[in-house]
DNA sequence: GTTTCTTAAATGGTCATTCAACAAATGGTT
DNA sequence: AACCATTTGTTGAATGACCATTTAAGAAAC
């Protein structure tokens, strides 16, 4: 019991120094020591619960993709129609617990590193794979099939471009600003009359 | 004369190795040793021409900015009214010069390095300004004030999202339909009744 | 008293960079 | 053309720094 409670603490707190420390000094940069001196910990501690740096590392890509999920499924359950879904979709990218300023950096991290770690290129290719399908069932009932495709890359290129934009911006994000823009940017996709 | 010109071959080859590299085993993993095996040399030759890793690394990020600037100045000179030159900005993200495999994959991790080296950051926000300002003054021509902004970023970020996705995939690109799929999706932007 | 947790120090490997010596090209002088 | 002094180019082998991981021993929790 508190056993088992020690080591999830441990493992949060591990996760959560890494996500600060890759941020502070990027993915390919960050040592264990400095992730360890963010949590308050030693790297040799580090090792003890997550085995290896690597391992460490994609459990973090994993907790990220969590939260992602998680937004997702939060929006998507209050939409109703194909249209609120779509935006809900599109929302939950922008949502205040994963539009910030540090997870936009790991991410675009992520992407750069993903082709060559054999484990987080696995974790990049499930969770596109799962977005792209869902942009598709409900773009289903609200489009054309000649313009389904077009819109659909658009978009899911519009939210990869803005996060990466968020990691190059000096102002800290503003979430629901993101959301409104996202949101016209559909609108501007979905009502056009070529 | 012919002193100048080895030079220059060597800075040519090196930069391409680098490139090559670079795709293979990734921005952060790459060695010089694996950089030089690539150009047929020695580590230490590198350093005699480029005088270390992150000049080298340098060096080849500036010669991938310099294709897209040429590609971009190749297109719009051909064009006549904004929204030629609006697609011509567009296309030459995709002109065959410049949309590969082995690029994009340099762009990508060049976005998620850049924040970390001094010098990748500086040409990263000239290039960024440099493409926001085209494309300001080219919507300025198209459209109501109200709307340039939202089509100008879901643009840009088309752009970096399509690159991003082209680093991802595991066929050869077609440069060609990405420059047809990127006009249509700027159709759709541009002649939306919303 | 046993299991779990933590760490300082040791280990071993990798890598960029430097160095010293050697080779090749160049250009000026016969 | 032949010579040689100088500059330029090239490399294998150090050098030294850094870092992930292991180890061994002790502290804390149970």
């Amino acid at each position: 019991m508190s056993r088992q409670r020690i080591r999830d603490i441990r493992h949060d707190e591990l996760i959560d120094a890494t996500i600060k420390a890759v941020h502070k000094h990027g993915y390919a940069a960050v040592t264990m020591t400095e992730i360890a001196r963010e949590a308050g910990a030693t790297a040799a501690s580090i090792n003890y619960y997550f085995g290896s740096k690597e391992r460490l590392l994609g459990a973090t890509m994993q907790h990220l993709l969590s939260l992602l999920r998680a937004a997702v499924l939060r929006r998507v359950a209050m939409a109703a129609t194909p249209h609120e879904r779509l935006m809900a979709l599109l929302e939950a990218n922008f949502d205040d617990s994963v539009y910030t300023t540090e997870q936009c950096s790991l991410w675009v991290q992520f992407w750069g590193s993903a082709p060559y770690v054999k484990s987080l290129a696995r974790l990049h290719n499930i969770n596109r794979q799962r977005v792209t399908s869902n942009f598709r069932a409900e773009l289903r009932a609200l489009l054309p099939e000649d313009r389904r495709e077009t819109v659909r890359e658009a978009l899911q290129s519009y939210m990869d471009g803005v996060w990466l934009e968020a990691t190059h911006s000096s102002q800290p994000l503003d979430a629901a600003a993101a959301r409104d823009e996202a949101r016209r940017v559909a609108q501007l996709l979905l009502d056009s009359e070529v």
